[in-house]
DNA sequence: CGAACTGTTGAGAGGCTTCAAGCCTAGTGG
DNA sequence: CCACTAGGCTTGAAGCCTCTCAACAGTTCG
């Protein structure tokens, strides 16, 4: 990594020596080693802290976004003021790349949950790069085919199961999303306000819930941090299996951006 | 249109003279006349009544569906059993082209709820067209794009609205999408457990909302027609305005499809 | 015409929210 | 660096909204 000095919007940041910012991108993985080269050059990257607004809902893109570092919320708001988060945006994931295809403003916000690098690469590049290379344009196709899944997914989820289910089945997904660290602690901090926000319930319900798989020893509490004790019985909760029957074995909440 | 013969499963249907059956499909809109009269030649399509499955969770697709009459509805099968419906394709929709860009199989099922005419294109084809033709190639991704924000509008309105506020924008939204007669019929028949299942919640449930709309003269219902009388009053439930403020002007449920 | 499915309504239970109050934590400014 | 403050976290009590279960009428289809 590069230098990383917490400051407060947009500051610059320095790749590290004999490494290309973009090198890590899946997105990017196919591009020749000029066309990379020319988009590096191109390209500013920043220092964004938590809370920082990337965009907003209505505003207009003139670029799409690339994390590099930290992670990403991106959510609507509801008419009530709540916000509905709709996905997360993490190393190597592009955001914003809607407005590339349909123009429309943006149809979401994203805001900073976790320190993040960013970096912003316009439009014109982008378009540039889908038109001389094929298989570009076809890994921006894949993007958008994983993450309509993955919220099609999450409606399914949160529509039709309980909270316990809901609650059970994301801290699954945020094991396989985020990962764990050694002593099984979840590797990301997000609040009680954003969980509950991702799930559509209330923070005060979220709070009973995971107290209460806490008291049954299947997670540990301590603060913020969540150590996952009881895999399985997650995943025996998250699938209703009072009586063991149609287990689908299938990836339940799936990343999501915009 | 053509000779229109209700039979049980992928009865041949043909197009009417002078006519090409794909010609008001707005995804081959941009194709050459050539393009388009290569392609006529090498489909079929077919006649599909109710009920008729298309294609299956878990299936491996072949090609692509276009659907040129008829409404199909698109559904998850939660672990429960139940189905959560993601999405219409009706008239110049196109289903099941996920599997053109990720190879994997279908995350979905399709199932014909009004009797409907439809042609399968197989993927070769289309892989031909999307490299011969790159405004080709946009439209399917613009095609993406909405479906993507559709989903996740859907899922917004779910997860944060009452039952009532659902079920008024959801009637909105099928005004929207299906249009309503000369009487203010909605012009689309759906089971009551059809739009229990779109939105989230039992049959009995939306059944007493419907009913408490009927009462209150909002809508009237004639069987299973439902006659929209007081749309302000629907949309004004639609946002929970018992209190007139934070009015955002958007299209609530956006046309959805897999 | 009968069977199977859909639609409707009621009673009752309980899951989840609302409201409220207090504690705790993180971030700010002096 | 510490005190302060706003916002995050937690818990309780109360009640509504939605679901479950059940029974029956109506409808569709073979």
């Amino acid at each position: 990594m590069g230098t990383l000095i917490h400051k407060k919007k947009f500051k610059r940041y320095n790749a590290p020596e004999n490494e290309t910012l973009l090198h890590n991108v899946p997105l990017f993985s196919e591009l020749t080693r000029d066309e990379l080269c020319n988009l590096e050059l191109a390209i500013q990257s920043s220092l964004l802290s938590k809370r920082t607004i990337i965009y907003h809902e209505g505003m207009r893109h003139t670029g799409i976004y690339c994390i590099l570092e930290g992670i990403v919320k991106i959510y609507m708001q509801a008419a009530s003021g709540k916000q509905q988060i709709v996905g997360f945006a993490t190393k190597g994931d592009i955001i914003a790349y809607r407005s590339l295809f349909v123009n429309e403003p943006a149809c979401s916000t994203a805001e900073v949950m976790q320190d993040s690098v960013m970096c912003h690469i316009s439009y014109s590049h982008i378009t540039r790069l889908i038109k001389s290379n094929k298989t570009f344009a076809y890994h921006f196709i894949q993007l958008m085919c994983k993450e309509l899944e993955g919220s099609n997914s999450l409606l399914k989820n949160i529509a039709q199961r309980s909270v316990r289910e809901r609650t059970a089945g994301f801290l699954l997904f945020l094991k396989d999303q985020f990962g764990v660290d050694e002593r099984n602690h979840i590797r990301v901090s997000m609040t009680r306000i954003d969980l509950a926000n991702v799930l559509g319930m209330v923070t005060a319900t979220l709070i009973r819930v995971l107290s209460d798989f806490n008291k049954s020893n299947i997670i540990n509490l301590i603060g913020k941090e969540i150590e996952l004790i009881d895999i399985d019985k997650l995943h025996a909760i998250s699938r209703n299996l009072i009586n063991i029957d149609s287990v689908k074995d299938d990836v339940i909440f799936r990343k999501k951006m915009t």
